[in-house]
DNA sequence: TATGAATGAGTGTTCATTCAT
DNA sequence: TATGAATGAACACTCATTCAT
């Protein structure tokens, strides 16, 4: 129930197969325009609370403030909601890890490091995190579902980070490690977190704690578990 | 609710052919004790294959050679499945984290490295994976489910490697991170690997390389993913 | 109820382009009062080509060129629809039949000939022979339009024909035929074509061929099927 | 209402998808085995009474004495009850029609005579004409129904009659006509008597009268409407 | 007059569960 | 024990009709 409609920033209606009246600007028919978006809502609060199969579109539509019927008037099936969902949440994602890594210039670690940061910031927020979430749920009854978000969102977001491992080696900041590899390292320990925290309630004892996870991941990340060499045992 | 849930440890053969000989002098009670774990088996392939909601328990009862009132015999409901899926996967996946870890003496990372390994051989076979992947789906709807996974299977393992954690640093093989935490950095990028590949088949082009991934993994995390200071630039 | 069903019975021509500059000096009053022929049309097309239950309101509206909702405007339902539909088609059929065969004069056959036709030609069009399918379609569901149709057309037509057998069989033109069933070997033949051709696609290799239909018919219908006595075998 | 299951002499189940047991003659489970045939009764009677799409399955159901999720045992969809009354009347229809003409010998107006009697008589029985009112009510909604029984029926028993008159030319029993279109002026009468009757409720005053339209139309068939020549004027 | 967004009753179909045998 | 016929609750989706504008 958070931050609901901060993650559209564009209220222009969504809505499949509508015609959008291009005298906006005007009072405005009903209040039609922002409906969409208020389907979305609630429907993802209702598909992270009880999952897909177990939520009824009138529930839906009772949450959003309207009756069953319209629902339909915006997502042509139940299915088409998650779609709506995804691709909602998409081009935030994706932009936003292109851009801050497409700029960098400098030590990747640093660089890592804010990206780290950045998502943690952003993940703390449950109704981000529920998109994901909800596709790893559905994905095994909704193949396409997972083939759109692979394609759209990893696929876009996975070569970058490589690229910026890449890029490190080529330096001399890193080691000679397997590009493709060395992303599970450095996002794993985030996703199991959060895993274990939100379907779990698995979790340090003073809350969720991303500062301290993330600060005890980057040590280790970037110099490694073992106590350095020379060092006092 | 008579004998329900009683079934066998041990899981025997995978369900022979169908009818036997029932005038057999033998002293086989015609094998009325392996069912439920037959029928076990046959829900977890099919819940892994098309989601808990998905599966019909017609279609148990034919994978596992039996009727569909049959099931009722050992199940009092669907919901049952899941939880004598859970109860059946718990025993040995907790007494086997505790025994290696237990036993051993020495430096961790060689601990460390045979657990991992064992842990990727296990869930290489998928089998094992299903039960964590089935809870992460039907956590939502059962969360008396996801509670009992957590109690006896997650809060028995993690501390023991809490512990490994724990020891390491006391005896000078790590530096001072924290114990609980450092776990995600240990667990983490071999879960998210595992998650890559079955939920949206992203793997290497070689295949799941779960020994490629746990070296590249291993470098890092004892020794970290900079360049180490002196080297060779 | 205001001004509805009191649609023109001469219909105008079908509806041309949607929009016109409604500041014409011309004293066309935005061309309302075709409206309700225009819904008729499109519903009739419609209902021929999917059947009452099938077609959607919107549908006739959009095929109309008007909005669902200015359909109620004209007809107080969908069923006012079919209403509108008999009603329309009552008038010329009826007006048409008797006209022809009360100002006729001479050998019966002759206006038979004329009569089927006519029949024939109007029937090939296809519009025609809708009402009747359509009204044997939603008979069972609204006997109401069965019985108006039976009363007002049905009534009024047969009877007209039963006077030309009447008649024919008085002026020493015919056998002592009953003429109430005789109306069915004359009509008989023709709807059966039709109905063959149009509900099951059965037809002539070259078509429709109601001119070699009447004819082989007529040959049938006032000569017999048989050969006649003394002509060569 | 009137001759249920006489028109399905071998009683078994017809049932889609179900293994029939093949130690038939024990008691018999529950009574499952006459269930698709009052099924198929239930729904003829409502189809007929009420139209296709008018009619619910629960209704259905309900009038067969079984709940609605048992129809689904036996017929795999609604419209599947549709193909179920059709191949149920299917083969004794043609059977019928082309036993009696395949056997017989002499003057084809016998014969003639001879089925148009035997159509007369089983079409008396308001339970078997409904099957072809259904499908040429239904027919535009369900082409593959009309397609089936176009397939199966007509084009069965049409040139069964194609072939009477045919041979009849040949005989030089009859004139030199188009058999196919003959056809219509064979059968047309009848079907047009039957159709007055059931839609529009248009029949003589003393009933249906199939006797006397049979032998009015036989006489005009055969021998033709007109006075004969020579006769007296 | 005209629109089209909104409604909500209505129904085909599925499937977990029961129970007579 | 074992069966599978029977049940009926549940739900996605459609569409005729209304009504604020």
């Amino acid at each position: 129930m958070a931050a609901k409609d901060q993650h559209n920033p564009d209220k222009q209606a969504k809505a499949p197969s509508k015609k959008q009246n291009p005298k906006s600007g005007r009072k405005f028919r009903r209040r039609a325009e922002a409906r969409p978006d208020e389907v979305l809502d609630a429907a993802l609060d209702l598909f992270i609370e009880k999952g897909f199969a177990a939520t009824r579109v009138e529930d839906i539509a009772k949450k959003a403030g309207i009756s069953k019927g319209s629902v339909y008037l915006y997502f042509s099936s139940k299915q088409a909601l998650i779609e709506g969902l995804v691709k909602r949440a998409i081009s935030p994602m994706a932009a936003n890890a292109i851009m801050m890594a497409t700029r960098f210039e400098g030590d990747p670690r640093t660089l890592i490091t804010l990206i780290l940061n950045m998502i943690a910031a952003r993940f703390e927020d449950g109704q981000l995190l529920a998109i994901p979430k909800l596709i790893m749920r559905e994905a095994p009854a909704f193949p396409e579902i997972a083939v759109m978000y692979r394609d759209q969102v990893l696929k876009t977001a996975l070569p970058v980070f490589e690229d910026i491992i890449k890029k490190g080696v080529t330096a001399g900041y890193f080691r000679k490690v397997d590009p493709e590899l060395t992303i599970r390292s450095i996002m794993g320990p985030i996703i199991t977190h959060l895993m274990l925290a939100e379907i779990f309630a698995i979790k340090p004892s003073d809350g969720l704690a991303m500062d301290r996870l993330i600060e005890n991941h980057l040590t280790i990340l970037f110099d490694g578990l073992s106590m350095p060499k020379g060092a006092p045992q």
